[in-house]
DNA sequence: GTCCAGGCCAGAC
DNA sequence: GTCTGGCCTGGA
């Protein structure tokens, strides 16, 4: 990878698998915001950023280099090889099938308070609802970033605010119905280091899954969830609505508990399962596979 | 009006 | 341990 340098910009040259469109639309992420000129403004670790594919190029907007080695580089994941990586995943037609299908899908490192928040919200809840609640979040009670293209951004909050928000008005103004309660308890263990997730970071995952499912309103697919998505776990394989309905459709073939596909997808996918999980969800769900 | 969505939780077996 | 019903909300 090339990097150059220009003012608030930088453009990476030979990235390889960087797709925006299915990064953005693979389900592990809720704050990107689609523009209108084919890019995507996120916030991410108390920075705005604007990404856009300019033929093989990526151009970064509003950013640095400082920025770009501190954060950006470990949040899009570009230490990793993609291309080794969908060799090792390439066991079936019908994985090699998916990944043609969302090609370019890369497995972001978010924030972990950030993301276990985010996908307490998500329990029996829809992707605009969600995106809509953590934007109201983050504007309620994080810290305002500035005007970036005609709009004021907000870090998302830390468990120290959130901690000491009120349920009525996560409610009302968040919109986020009876996870009010689990959020506010959830930041509060974290904030009084009931549960210290730093140290889930260090522990078997088996271990950390039991630990971050003592939160309330997480359960097994929203701590799964988190382990892939800000834990840097991917041999995890959430199991959601989605994902049941296409490996009972292209693999297992009958009825099966969530937590039998859990397994059976950690045991046909192996190490790097959470990967073979984000192409299966982008192609089943933009296909409506099963249902 | 009714149904349901990218689950969790409590209560019943 | 496994299964079931209820849950905020809002768009179809």
């Amino acid at each position: 990878m090339i990097i150059i340098e220009e003012k608030d910009k930088l453009i990476l040259k030979d990235v390889d698998n960087f797709n925006p469109k299915h990064i953005f639309e693979c389900g592990q992420a809720f704050r990107w915001i689609a523009n209108e000129d084919g890019s995507y403004t996120n916030v991410s670790h108390g920075k705005v950023i604007n990404v856009r594919k300019d033929k093989e190029d990526i151009i970064l907007l509003n950013t640095n280099r400082e920025d770009f080695e501190n954060i950006w580089m470990d949040y899009f994941d570009l230490n990793r090889d993609y291309k080794s990586l969908r060799d090792e995943l390439s066991i079936d037609d019908t994985l090699k099938n998916a990944m043609d299908y969302g090609d370019g899908i890369r497995i972001l490192n978010q924030d972990p308070f950030e993301t276990i928040v985010t996908f307490i919200i998500s329990a029996n809840n829809q992707i605009p609802r969600i995106r809509n609640s953590i934007k109201i979040i983050s504007s309620m009670y994080g810290k305002s970033l500035g005007e970036f293209m005609g709009e004021e951004h907000f870090s998302f909050p830390d468990c120290e605010t959130l901690a000491e928000a009120k349920v009525e008005d996560l409610r009302e103004f968040a919109r986020v119905g009876f996870r009010d309660q689990r959020i506010i308890d959830a930041s509060k263990m974290i904030r009084d280091k009931e549960i210290d997730i730093q140290s889930l970071f260090n522990i078997p995952i088996e271990d950390a899954r039991k630990e971050l499912m003592r939160l309330p309103g997480v359960g097994p697919k929203v701590a799964d969830c988190v382990l892939l998505f800000a834990f840097k776990r991917e041999e995890s394989f959430p199991v959601d609505v989605w994902i049941k309905r296409v490996m009972e459709e292209l693999y297992l073939k009958e009825d099966t508990p969530k937590k039998k596909i859990a397994s059976e997808g950690r045991r046909i996918f192996g190490k790097n399962a959470g990967f073979a999980q984000q192409y299966l969800f982008y192609y089943g769900r933009e296909n409506n596979l099963g249902k």
